[in-house]
DNA sequence: GTCTATAATTTGATAGAC
DNA sequence: GTCTATCAAATTATAGAC
């Protein structure tokens, strides 16, 4: 693996447990064997790192969205999709979501890093409206959408503090089942 | 107003923006018109400032639900009290609650802290399933009670992230119309 | 209770050799 | 790309005078 790969998969461990300001430079330097000036070498400021990992962290999200519902062709199907890359993310990693963490610290971190996870959460809504029935109106659609959303940023976050994974599925499926 | 007052309400006001790391005591200092050393005279060690601040906030949480569900006889009645407390928390304040982003923190910030906020979330989810109509049963209870937590804290992550607090009432009312 | 002074550590960042 | 060496600033915290 690349230095620059380990240092993400590191910043992204540490970020998404403590938040932003629980990520510093000698931290990933003793994560990945190396000095903490050959971190800024990959990465000049925090800033640039900060971005990158978002950057990644909304890619591969995407990524896994769009494979999980290469298939799908009803409106469940999607949002079983959508709740699917939560999950992997919550479940796998053990941590939540990145944006949603740094989105609620958006006054302690750089505007270029506040503006990608608000590009993230703008995005999610997007494709949520996107896959919702057509019958709906645009702004029923977007309600909806919000709801979605934020149940699911919501449910990782309660998750996690009670250490349970199980109630990340408890309160999505209830989402899907009678949110609409 | 007395010292130890302004000092919460200045930590209160940084650290519901930019989480606890974004929170110094110089910081507490300037705001406050004082030297740092004073602010250690009322707060030893950071984690006692800390300590002190998701304790009144959860006091304040906690007598709003009071107040607000004095004359509440139905479980919308105190549903609406509930969602009417969060809305409270992030219009007048314009931020996100304190508990869920130290929640979502929670790696990087101490113990003591740590456990406090699970305490906000586990008396949160007690008082939801005792408002809850009697005929659900426990496990039902509970289930609605973490959606309807989660939807919440969500709800405020999101508003605050689109800058629209209208988004909030949206979200949380189609909660309360179509969770049961 | 507040101040001055100061210590100890951490942190983001840079210069220059290899 | 990585290292050694170093820096300036910030941060938590304490001692002791007033």
């Amino acid at each position: 693996m690349s230095t620059p790969e380990k240092l993400l998969d590191a910043a992204e461990y540490r970020m998404r447990r403590g938040g932003y300001n629980a990520v510093s430079f000698r931290d990933l330097a003793n994560d990945t064997k190396i000095k903490s000036s050959s971190v800024h070498y990959h990465y000049p400021k925090k800033e640039d790192l900060g971005l990158a990992l978002v950057e990644r962290y909304a890619k591969k999200f995407n990524d896994g969205l769009e494979a999980k519902t290469k298939d799908a062709e009803t409106t469940q199907d999607n949002l079983k999709a959508y709740q699917a890359v939560f999950r992997q993310a919550l479940v796998e990693d053990d941590a939540v979501c990145l944006c949603g963490l740094l989105s609620a610290e958006s006054a302690g971190i750089p505007e270029s890093i506040r503006d990608r996870v608000q590009n993230f959460f703008t995005d999610n809504i997007r494709w949520l409206m996107s896959i919702l029935p057509a019958d709906m109106s645009e702004s029923r659609k977007r309600a909806s959408a919000n709801t979605l959303l934020a149940g699911h940023q919501g449910a990782m976050m309660l998750a996690k503090n009670m250490q349970d994974n199980a109630i990340f599925d408890s309160i999505t499926d209830q989402l899907l089942e009678q949110v609409i």
